[in-house]
DNA sequence: GCAGTCATACGATAAGCGTCGTACTACGGT
DNA sequence: ACCGTAGTACGACGCTTATCGTATGACTGC
């Protein structure tokens, strides 16, 4: 049997992630961790795969480190939720958090990301 | 009679200011020029004074050279215009081309902020 | 137990950014 | 013609960031 995940909801282990508060996200944070090629393309992926996607399913071409990295900024600054599955580390977007904090905000980005990708080499 | 700014429309000289062309306004970008505090303070005084503002009707807690540092920043992103009136620099939000590039993205932005700003010390 | 895989940590590096102060330029009024 | 005001240019400073490579840790499967 996998590990129980449902008991080992953020442990203070070796492998906890810290998120903030939803109280604490701030809109210029979340600008911020948005405005990047590497990190948009990323939150995409995200929203396009509803549920969880793992690290690697996202192809980006940047080494691991720096995909870890992205993935870091992106969580602490409250616009995805990570937690490990095992071996993987599975990603997702904080859609509820932000739809009450800045409603219209991420489908706002997404869909102007979106129009942009088409408009440009239909990415 | 003050200069004619009807026949005078971004000359060549001096004076002149730079603006990205529709086409040329990257999303990552303007993301990037709106998450700033100081930067998002400006638009928000922009979009509501609808019509145009000079530099320095927006108080400002940092010097004058940053001032016209984030107003550039802004202007080069393509997020916000500026010209020359006589001795003062009108500046205006660039809403049609935003709406049209990533319509509902800059509403969505502004209401965020707004909410914000309400929901911490009523700024 | 051991090896493989996924991801992190850490250090390094180079670039970028926000801030400032001072010196300079352009315009308008007196 | 002068001076004051509004804004820019430039250089400097310290901090953050994006990137990498390598070494390390955690879990799975053999």
């Amino acid at each position: 049997m996998p590990t129980d995940t449902t008991s080992a909801r953020a442990p203070s282990g070796p492998r906890s992630l810290e998120h903030p508060d939803r109280a604490d996200i701030r809109l210029a944070e979340v600008l911020h961790a948005l405005a990047d090629p590497m990190r948009l393309r990323i939150v995409r992926a995200l929203a396009a795969a509803e549920g969880e996607l793992n690290c690697a399913d996202i192809e980006l071409p940047v080494s691991k480190s720096t995909c870890t990295h992205h993935f870091r900024v992106l969580r602490e600054h409250g616009v995805i939720r990570q937690l490990y599955r095992g071996t993987a580390k599975m990603n997702g977007l904080r859609r509820e958090d932000l739809e009450e904090l800045f409603p219209g905000l991420i489908d706002g980005v997404l869909r102007a990301a979106a129009l942009q990708a088409g408009r440009l080499g239909e990415e």
